[in-house]
DNA sequence: AAATAACCGAGACGGTACGTCATGTCTTGTA
DNA sequence: TACAAGACATGACGTACCGTCTCGGTTATTT
């Protein structure tokens, strides 16, 4: 979502086509369906663009920078309404993760950019901020929300409640994303079910052990 | 594991050579560590392996499959050693996952070969034989020896045990590979004690609801 | 001597460097000179000329092309000063012939190229427009002379004219090549003016006859 | 038509198949007549041989000489037969000469041997001993008869009469071959009768002169 | 209004890797 | 020992993209 220059411009001069951006990532994402990834080529987004190749490297690094806010734009929809109860909204919250993975734009372009992350740290980082951590803090919020309604006791020791959930988050994005991308299993009703009441039960069961 | 052209050569003319095939899926492995997958080339590839580009292509169809071989080679080592109880059981196989990921080589092929699988089914399948089934043979194995010790019930259903088990296996492995490369947060003894007692009270409460 | 692409850029873009041209061509003559033209590659030319192997390709369509334009460039000092009667004007034209055939990048290029060219009408034409038909005109200009000079007939018949001037010149160009390439043997003084004698008497008396 | 090792086998072993060298040449003429020279493969001449690669190589030394032999074997044809005077017996020769060179195995093989020849001394002579002599005999042959038959004067000065014999040759082959391949006219009739015509009008004034 | 400055399109540039092909050698098993 | 089959190391092929650069031209702000 961000550009790579995040410092606006200083002084005078031509400013920046607003349009442009919006252009280039939707076609980015457009060259990813069709695509994929791997043949996903920046001169071509530019041509879909209608755009320069310059125009494109002078706002972004490279393929993985780009593809990551073409990505990260999918994800600002996930929202977390309150359904009322603990159960209700994780399994609200594994569906719409789940219905984001089943587009094709997020199913070629996430894994890929993870891909990628593993040896490039400032990857790594963009990933985090404008992806992971939009997930995350729907697990804080949703536990926080439980607190409130007393399905989750209090937290007495917050770096113990920092780890639950970070091993909370991880079992749900890690469960889901392989269900969803390497088992290659549809993330439907019946599965988010199963996996919620596992989840909960594991989750209210070590509380108390 | 296996050459692209799994037919043994029919009649005459040279055979092809036993060691080159080792000496390749090593050479890829060493290349993964140094250079991760996107800067993998198979001409690198062949150099180091002392093997001309042509034997390469003779044998694999392109970087996916080859790389996929060598990944594959790593998870040749997972095992179950009957630890006594359920909770170790599981414990033992996280950590020795862990182990694996954990490996450069490992981190940088496996996802990468994921992302590509997505769009292309047979490259899916090779992953699927060769990685993804060998794991979920140590999630059935471990359930069928908790069964024996009487930890976990016997399966009235087996279309409903078949479930749970590809359920179970979606959030071991899942959880793992996030915590290890999506989170980048070491799978540690702590980490992997918590995690077992969530799932493992998550599967006897759920058991019983 | 002409690059494939004649039309100049329309719009914009960087333009052509202006260098380039002459810098491959200059080291495509080098290249015939060590390796002859079947040991001659695209990718050496390119490193004796300072550019990319692309460069070359969008230039010329291949090895045969950029050959020709080579070799052209020799023929371009071919010319026919006026010694004063047609014998020594013949005399002249061979031996100016055979000086450029004497040099080894036009020795290795030129029967290369007309060897390809028998496959490919394309190229032929390029020979013939860049190569051959220049040598044509000196012929029909070393005629006029002598016909201003009153040394030979007025052409009564222009496509008997026309027939004369082809055979004249297939026997020029054949013998010389055939004497220069073939067996090998030097164009000097003394070959030329036995040569010479033979031309001019056979025209003279076939043209009573 | 010669082998390289022109040595017949000493001792025991299998003796060497008869057919394949024929078969092996006409193979190659075929190749030539279908794909031209450059486009020709040893590998492909073998298999529309029924050869093995390595039959071939022990046989040959690479392409130029193979090709050598089988176009050599075209111009076993020619003959000079005794048409009663000596512009008959020149128009024979050419019209003969001219429909070997139409074959379009001639056309392709013969220049790319005589090109690469200019950089291979060993290339050179075998097609001296086995193509260009061949002809030249036809010259000196023609020669003699027509001095039996008074139509030119005896030989005098053996050196200087080898020396018009070479002339003549080069002017023979030369405008010959010009004509057919550089300039790709046909050698008809008219052609070969203006030629000929030509040649022994300047060869019996220059005898005079 | 003019000058300045950054933007824009187009496209050529030096490179790197691709996947294929041909060469000439070698290793098999068979005749 | 020669043969057919075919794998092998080597290295060129022509193509596709990479990321950079050089153009001529186009907006904006600053003087």
């Amino acid at each position: 979502m961000q550009s790579r220059t995040s410092a606006p411009r200083a002084t005078g001069g031509r400013p920046r086509s607003a349009t442009a951006d919006a252009a280039i990532l939707a076609a980015t994402r457009a060259a990813l369906v069709e695509l994929g990834w791997s043949k996903l080529t920046l001169g071509d987004v530019a041509t879909r663009a209608g755009v320069a190749k310059t125009t494109l490297y002078r706002r972004w690094a490279g393929k993985n920078e780009l593809v990551v806010d073409a990505v990260a734009a999918l994800f600002d929809e996930l929202e977390l309404p309150d359904r009322g109860n603990l159960a209700a909204d994780v399994e609200g919250v594994v569906l719409q993760f789940a219905a984001i993975l089943a587009r094709p734009e997020a199913k070629s372009g996430l894994m890929s950019v993870v891909a990628e992350s593993i040896r490039d740290d400032a990857l790594r980082d963009r990933i985090r901020s404008s992806i992971v951590e939009r997930q995350k803090l729907l697990v804080l919020e949703g536990r926080a929300r439980a607190q409130q309604r007393g399905e989750l006791p209090e937290d007495n020791d917050p770096e113990a409640a920092a780890r639950t959930a970070d091993l909370i988050f991880d079992v749900i994005a890690g469960a889901v994303v392989h269900r969803a991308l390497v088992s290659a299993e549809p993330v439907d009703a019946d599965w988010t079910r199963s996996f919620t009441r596992l989840l909960l039960n594991g989750l209210t069961a070590s509380a108390t052990t």
